[in-house]
Parts: C-alpha cells; structure tokens; sequence
DNA sequence: CGTTGCGTTGAATAAGGTCAAATAGAGTGG
DNA sequence: CCACTCTATTTGACCTTATTCAACGCAACG
C-alpha cells in the first residue's frame, strides 16, 4: 500500500496499474481501457498469480488486460448469463447469492480484493450465481477461452488454476461444516475470524475492520436470521470479546473468540 | 451391466475391464494390475472423460491404468494424507467427512459410480477429507501430475478437468443453500430427488433404490439428528410420498416428493 | 438366544425463528 | 444546521422446530 514502485522500463512493462492511475483514466466509463497488469499487482500474493514465475508473470499480464468498475449495489454478473469470463477482484468488495425457484436468496460467499469469481459458471457455461458489488469496485476481467489458451501452454499456470478452484471447494466444504453442525454463536465466531484472517493476509487489520455487508446478508451467509445475528453481536459484546458499532467491529479478545468455535464440547 | 464386450483386438485396447474380470484377477489384493479402460468404460458419460473425442478418449486409457478395491468401511484416503491421485469411482459408494479439531464430523458428500473424489487436495497436496467406502467398492486411480501432463497436450481434457472441478463447486453451492435455508423435511425430501436423479443418470431405477448410508450419516449430511431423519421419513410414509422399509426406498409420488422441496412459501 | 447396531417413537427442552416495537444513523432537502 | 425520512439494527415476547434423552423394536450374527 505505502510502498512506492519503479516506472516502467521496457513496453513489457507497463505502467503500474494502481487504482488512482485509473481513476482519472476513465472516470465514467464502466470498462477501463487502461491496462492491467499482474506482474506489479500488490496483489499477486493471494491472486491467482500465486505461485507463479517471474516469467509466467509477465506472459499473464498480456492475457488479463480489461479492468471494469462496479458501483456499489451493481450486478458483476447474474445467474442465467452466459459464462465468458472470470473476475479477479482489484479492489471492492462482493457478495455472490444464489437464487432459489422460490424467491429464497442465499448469500454464497463474500470476496475481496485478490479473489476469483465466475468459476461456478465453468461447468454449465452459465453463471449460476449473482454477484454484487457491496461497495465501489474494481474487478480484472479474465477471459476464460484465453486462461485455458495460455494454461496449455504454461504447466505452472495451469497448475495455479487447478489450485484456485480446489481451494475454492475446500472452502465451500468449510462453510457446509458452519452450516451443518455449528450453533449460532459459533457460526459467527468463525465468520468474524475468517474475515479477520483474509483481512490480515492483505496486509489490513486483523482486529479492527468495517462490515461491507449487512446483518440480513450476514445471516443469509450463515443461515440465521438477522436478528439471531443481531443477538449473536450483542452477546459477545457483552462478553467482551469483541467491540461492534455499526458496522465497525473491534476485535478485543481473539482467544477468547477462537474458543467460541468448538466451544461446545467443553460444555 | 448385462452388455458384453468384444475382446481386445490391439495392444492399445486392452481387455475390457468389467468388474467380474477383475475380481478374479486380484482376488486378495488392494491394488488391482489389471488395466483400466476408459473408451470402453460404461461410465464415460459421467465420469471425467465427459465430452472427450475418441482419440481423447484412447489416450486417457494410458492416463488410468490402475485400480484400487476399497471394502465396506476402510478409507481410500484419509484428511491429512499427502495428495497424489484423484480417484474415479468405478463401482460401489463412497462417503467423504469432515473431520472437525473438536471432533465433530461432518459427511460431505456421498459418491457413486463415475464421480470423482479427491479433488479437495489439489489446493493444499494434502487430502481434507476422510474417503470412506460405504460398501466394497473399486476406484480407478488418476495420478494427478499425469493428469496435469495430459491435459496440456490435450485442450479437451484441460476443458473436460474444470468443468468437473466447478460442477463440484455448484454441488456444493447447493448443498450449501439447502443447509442454509431449508428446514429438514425439504432437505430430505432433496436429498432424495438427488439420488434418485444420479440413480437414474446411471441407468438404475429413479423410484426404488437403497440407501448405503445409515441415518445418521444422511443426517449428518443434511445437518440434522437422525431422530429427525427418521422422522422426516415416517412423515413422507405416512404422507403417501415414498415407502420406506429400513434402507430400501420407493418414490410413490415424485410430484408430491418435489413440491415437499420450496414448499415453505406455499403455506 | 442373547448381543449388538440401527431405527423408530414419545416427551421434555433448548435454540432459533417470528412478530412487533423502539432506536439509531445516514442521507436529504429546506 | 436542523428536521425529516428511510433503512438498518437492536431488543423483547412468544412460538415453532429440531434436539435431547430415553425407551423400545427389529434384524443380523455369532
């Protein structure tokens, strides 16, 4: 964030892509046209890049070269649309739902900068979730034909991928073991640690963050209603574990939510 | 299953490997040598080779060439095991868990025919789950680094790859939703229309089939006690919906089986 | 023929959902 | 800057649902 980078040097390298470069580029258009660029994303870390060669970097900078910008409470895409391509989020934040038959909306998951949306829509050529922006965004748009080009001819790109959606599953698992076996308190215990830990792993505050989303998109996410959500805050407030106002959340005492999960067989 | 099949007539096609040449072959022993096809295999329509050319399909015969017997209650893998080989169900039923630090278990999944397990290892090269044959089964072992080989020389095997990695996201994805928002006569009611479904995908009967899990592993799946699975199944007998004898399942009234499912905002 | 594991059923209990009312902020227009 | 509106949130009272605890039935098996 605070560290300062080297212009580019050769037309390989093009200019740094930070947001503020982009910005003023293309104020009101909804597709940059300024190019992205993997190799000096502060990103590549927790990005599909991850893992990636020096080499390999550069060649990924030609296959993700469309920004688009999403105002908050937009549609990156929505269920039913065909699949063109995957998203990498540069910056923003995302909730993706699922849409039932009967009207019930499921918040899937909640994405941040550095993660991967689309995939779902692989396997059926279609989206089969929405996703909306919770707050201005900014997403890498990754052609998919162009991902699966280029993965053919880079083992360690394509090998990087695989590693993207299988961790994609496990995390889908994880969130089945919230939802299947954990009580209440638990659930969000686990929620507020996971996000601590994303927000830690992207150089943020890991005991000190604002909620992008609401108590009814929380509550979806974890299966409670928002009220049981509400009441869930107010009781580790008074235990001391954690400060909530609003939407910003302290917090205070990490052990002592860690032990919130699993806590009931201590009991 | 009752079909015959020519013998080999090149060194390419090996013998076909139906079950009963197998049995006979490796009577005692863990790992089968004789030789797994997939051009011949009768699952190659839901199993990975999905979509794949003949000529694909020939060269994925050189890719799977093992197999492995599993019986009733051992582990193909187990969480925490160094990720190697995916596995394609080749007969027989799987359950794959969750194991939770607290001790909680959790099953994720149920197996047939044609799936493939593993894939949860790919992120982490450890496997995250325990595989567990739910009856004595046999797995064609797909060594990942081949796998990976192949699918760089072949474009249709890299594309046939991740849709079976996404598909997987989307599965759980729903069973995520059904967690989430269904109360436990829907998420019965659902987990029987979707074995029903993957019944009939296979060629076996949609309405009569047994259950290989015991309650308390349906209700482990669908976050519930197995007093509440039984209940649920009392109600649906009682209702005119399915008959239930211990594990045998008939589907009386599919129409009224699929209205259980979202039948919340009818009322 | 008792043992063992699995399944069913009933009664009591607890967890979370529902409904309703009060409150707090954020944003808006005067 | 203030009043107003709208929405999100909190909290309480009550209700529904699933869990827990317990007893019993049934089938397979040695």
């Amino acid at each position: 964030m605070g560290t300062t980078r080297l212009a580019a040097v050769t037309p390989i390298h093009r200019a740094p892509a930070l947001h503020a470069a982009c910005v003023s580029a293309s104020a009101n258009t909804n597709v940059a046209k300024c190019p992205t660029n993997c190799s000096t994303c502060n990103l590549h870390e927790v990005c599909l890049p991850c893992g990636l060669s020096g080499l390999e970097l550069e060649r990924l900078d030609n296959l993700v070269y469309t920004r688009k910008r999403i105002k908050r409470g937009e549609s990156l895409y929505q269920a039913g649309d065909p699949f063109k391509s995957l998203y990498a989020i540069r910056s923003g934040f995302f909730k993706t739902c699922i849409l039932h038959d009967d009207g019930r909306e499921q918040v899937a998951a909640f994405h941040m900068a550095g993660e991967i949306m689309g995939m779902d829509g692989i396997g059926t050529e279609h989206h089969n979730l929405n996703a909306v922006a919770l707050e201005d965004s900014e997403v890498c748009v990754i052609v998919f034909a162009s991902l699966e080009q280029a993965s053919s001819e880079m083992r360690g790109l394509q090998h990087a991928f695989n590693k993207v959606m299988s961790r994609e599953i496990v995390r889908n698992q994880g969130v089945m073991m919230l939802l299947g076996t954990m009580r209440a308190e638990e659930r969000l215990a686990m929620f507020l640690l996971n996000l601590s830990q994303r927000f830690m792993a992207r150089g943020y505050s890991p005991l000190e963050f604002h909620l992008r989303m609401t108590r009814d998109e929380i509550g979806s996410y974890l299966g409670l209603k928002l009220e049981t959500v509400s009441r869930a805050f107010s009781s580790f407030q008074q235990g001391g574990l954690v400060s909530v106002q609003q939407k910003h959340i302290r917090i205070l005492d990490m052990p002592g939510l860690k032990r919130m999960v699993g806590q009931h067989l201590a009991n």
